[in-house]
DNA sequence: ACCAAAGTTTGATAATCATCAAACTTTATC
DNA sequence: GATAAAGTTTGATGATTATCAAACTTTGGT
């Protein structure tokens, strides 16, 4: 019976990074180095954690609250990347090449981080062979992610976008523990826009679509998915 | 004179993998090691390389022709999300995590490569710093081009999508020892559209366009850009 | 609890784009 | 070099999407 959503599942795992990288499967050693020289850091709602052309100063693993990762054109349109949720690493990839920032992140909500500075990081990264095949693996997995993303995003309507933005942004709302499949996603319709590469105006309609459909409900500004399998199909992935 | 392409060319350079990696600049020990290994491949035009979940066998080195990578969808529409041409080193990602090919390579027109077996490729980047040093920076490169390649296709119209992909192709196809800046881009108007992501028909229309606001000139299938900063700030970015 | 500000929704309109059909041109093959 | 096949261009039409304007709802601050 969960058949149907384990498959789901299975399907979206080169659409997003969540589960790339656990430092929490790392052996004791460099698993202890990264912990001693972590600190935390609280970010609140709409605060930046860095920008676009920064130099990285070390890697972050978000403990609590969404971070959305984005990219401010000339125009001031902006395009959310992606989002992060409870548990995941980022920051590391520029590290790797002393280069800068391609995006910015800010806070979407109030967020709790660790935060590890880029020296530790490179240190521990060349004392560990576990970390430094991880860190290859993720990398390799987010450039896969990317790449399929784009071939939707340049290729779908917004229908097909939205339904995928919304089978991800499900996986990354659930909790820590929830047993249910059905989280709540809630976001302010401006970063799904922006997250789908639409207008607001678009944006909500094909909300609203779907809800006439019973794809999904709505509560306030919560959406909750009724047919992940409609969606599902609907993405053409 | 030459000033304001050469500023285009520096704006374009996190849009494309070009001389992301470069082996000749390896040091000696390592780059016999790879030499000795290689083997040639010649691929008659329309020749497939690699397809999407092959596991890699090795790397590629594009000694003549061009590459075009792409994603096949179930509906049958085709993606390209890159073109290599003469020089480009290709095929290393998924080597580096056990990964599969997330997606297809075939020869657009007739091609030569250097082919380096993945053991080799591997043994030699476990020896050699420099060389990993290139990967991790290349792959760090090749992430960013993704990204803000992304956000173009995810907000933009195919007016800006085919500037962007007309100014990329132009250096593409600039011939190893051209003097002048302006290449022949000479490519199919399938592919041409698959790779600006519109159908065909919109990209022969927009083609045109350019061509009566003299962006550009066609000779046959053959296309000259005639006005580089018109398309540089069409593009948006 | 009130008010202002921010965020969301709806309507109307115009621009953009995909699709189907058909003509035309180039390329490949015998 | 004739002919078929493949590739390109043009036209017409409908669907999708962006944009502007205005109303409505929620949120945050006092």
């Amino acid at each position: 019976m969960n058949n149907i959503r384990d498959k789901i599942k299975e399907g979206l795992t080169d659409f997003h990074f969540n589960t790339s990288l656990s430092l929490e499967s790392l052996p004791k050693k460099p698993k202890l180095q990264l912990e001693k020289a972590s600190t935390k850091i609280s970010l609140k709602k709409k605060q930046i954690l860095f920008k676009r052309n920064d130099s990285p100063k070390g890697i972050y693993i978000l403990l609590k609250g969404k971070i959305k990762v984005y990219q401010l054109n000339y125009d001031g349109s902006i395009q959310i990347l992606f989002i992060y949720a409870h548990g995941e690493v980022f920051g590391y990839r520029p590290l790797l090449s002393l280069g800068k920032h391609p995006v910015s992140a800010a806070a979407i909500e109030d967020c709790e981080l660790l935060f590890i500075p880029k020296e530790i990081f490179l240190k521990t990264l060349s004392d560990s062979v576990e970390l430094s095949n991880q860190i290859l693996k993720s990398v390799n997995h987010e450039f896969t992610v990317m790449v399929n993303r784009f071939t939707v995003f340049a290729q779908r309507g917004i229908k097909e976008r939205l339904a995928l933005s919304l089978l991800l942004l499900n996986e990354k709302f659930l909790l820590p523990n929830q047993i249910t499949t059905e989280a709540e996603i809630k976001i302010n319709r401006t970063d799904l826009a922006n997250y789908a590469g639409t207008s607001l105006e678009n944006l909500v309609r094909t909300i609203k679509q779907f809800e006439e459909k019973k794809y999904l409900r709505t509560i306030g500004k919560s959406i909750f998915i009724e047919n992940f399998e409609a969606l599902y199909i609907l993405t053409g992935i």
